[in-house]
DNA sequence: CAGCATTTGTACGTATGTATT
DNA sequence: CAATACATACGTACAAATGCT
């Protein structure tokens, strides 16, 4: 693997395990350049991922403050499936395929990318399970031209698990959308839903690395268990 | 200003103004390097920022792929204020700042904050107007350590206006988390809430560049009102 | 299918500017 | 003012992926 991962990987190791606590500074780049036998620039760059991920603050003049992590424990927002949050967090969780078929694609789906009605999509529908109750519902259209079918003990395990090892797909960046909804019928059949009478949902356009589109997913979360949490940086000059 | 930022800011431009239609590839970074007459690695440093903020999708060996970014018109998540999301929106909105006092901090907050309970925070309480109705609650809590105190107009046109500019402090980072809370009294008393048992609650913490805390926010949205569109990337090794 | 040119990714080295202490 | 540390910028070399011949 890289260097600069390398590197960046045991900077944060190094940091859960307090070895570099909270609040202290790192070495100086120069010095890490010089104990991990590698140049400013790598070091630099082993840094940066540090700091997109919320590990460390820098400041010229003074070096890296490595930040409170603790209170920040959670899937630094981005791309990150429900099973790999789950490893992340170690809840008892279980998913419940109810659906997974080869049909024709939803007409305001085909409307909203432009495609053709007659377009074929893998669809798939489950329930997530946390502590025994029904908090998540997925629905996933997957487009047909390029995942051909989803044996249903990968949507189970790892859906993007199976698409990246077993489909060689590399997903690349995604669109997502957060709003809240009425429950439909399908919401209530399935979910645990008490008296509410909305879901938030999660509406994600995930594209793979030469842009095409892929797949798109409602995730649809019953309101008193959702959370969304991010670590943001103000980009002062961007805009 | 810096050149690779300047670059930046010119792609983006041409890149909005269609020069280098979506679908289409930049030329290469070392073209790019000629055309601006800079080194390689300036060039770089211009893709990367177009990479984070969703304009470009690079492939080794191919080169960059100009992103069809209309469809993802939105503040590309981030740390972005009200007053900021509007000027890229062009929405007729309205501030009314319905409180603005020096007060002990909340015993919750001091609680969750680890600060001494006699804590002086600045006690902001804003109504976010949107078409005429009271969309958005906004409680904010500022530590009087930093912030003496705000001047209403500034609260009404944009405090992050007043902090940085007039105050000198330097925004960095924040921890957000999105949840749905039911209506309180005060939610009640003040939007235009219908029928609505819930709203959704952005809950920030924002640190300065030194890491110091130095805001608590809860921004309390009408749920049929509420939207939240992010760009993410998939980060394959990062965990 | 092999080979080649093109393009991006990684890494190193050096120099200079700017902020902090 | 001086030393330290991060930020920017340039240049070079080689590796890896892509696309075309």
């Amino acid at each position: 693997m890289n260097k600069f991962y390398e590197i960046f990987r045991d900077l944060k190791q190094k940091i859960d395990q307090k070895e570099y606590p909270a609040g202290s500074l790192l070495p100086s780049e120069l010095n890490l350049a010089q104990m991990y036998n590698v140049s400013r620039e790598t070091i630099r760059k082993a840094l940066n991922l540090l700091l997109e991920s919320g590990y460390i603050q820098k400041q010229q003049g003074k070096g890296s403050i490595v930040l409170d992590i603790q209170r920040l424990q959670f899937p630094v927002s981005g791309l990150t499936s429900f099973k790999e949050l789950q490893e992340g967090q170690q809840i008892d969780s279980q998913t419940i395929v109810i659906k997974n078929k080869t049909e024709k694609i939803p007409r305001y789906l085909a409307e909203q990318f432009h495609l053709p009605e007659d377009t074929d999509v893998v669809s798939l529908v489950r329930l997530r399970k946390i502590s025994g109750e029904v908090i998540i519902l997925d629905k996933d259209y997957l487009l047909h031209d390029i995942v051909d079918s989803v044996p249903t003990e990968a949507a189970e395990v790892s859906l993007y698990g199976y698409l990246e090892k077993e489909c060689k797909l590399t997903i690349a960046y995604a669109k997502k959308e957060f709003v809240v909804e009425p429950i439909t019928q399908e919401d209530q059949k399935y979910m645990n839903l008490k008296n509410d009478t909305h879901v938030v949902v999660v509406k994600s356009e995930v594209y793979l690395e030469d842009t095409r589109l892929f797949q798109y997913t409602e995730s649809r979360h019953r309101l008193d268990r959702f959370k969304f949490v991010e670590f943001a940086r103000r980009k002062h000059t961007l805009l």
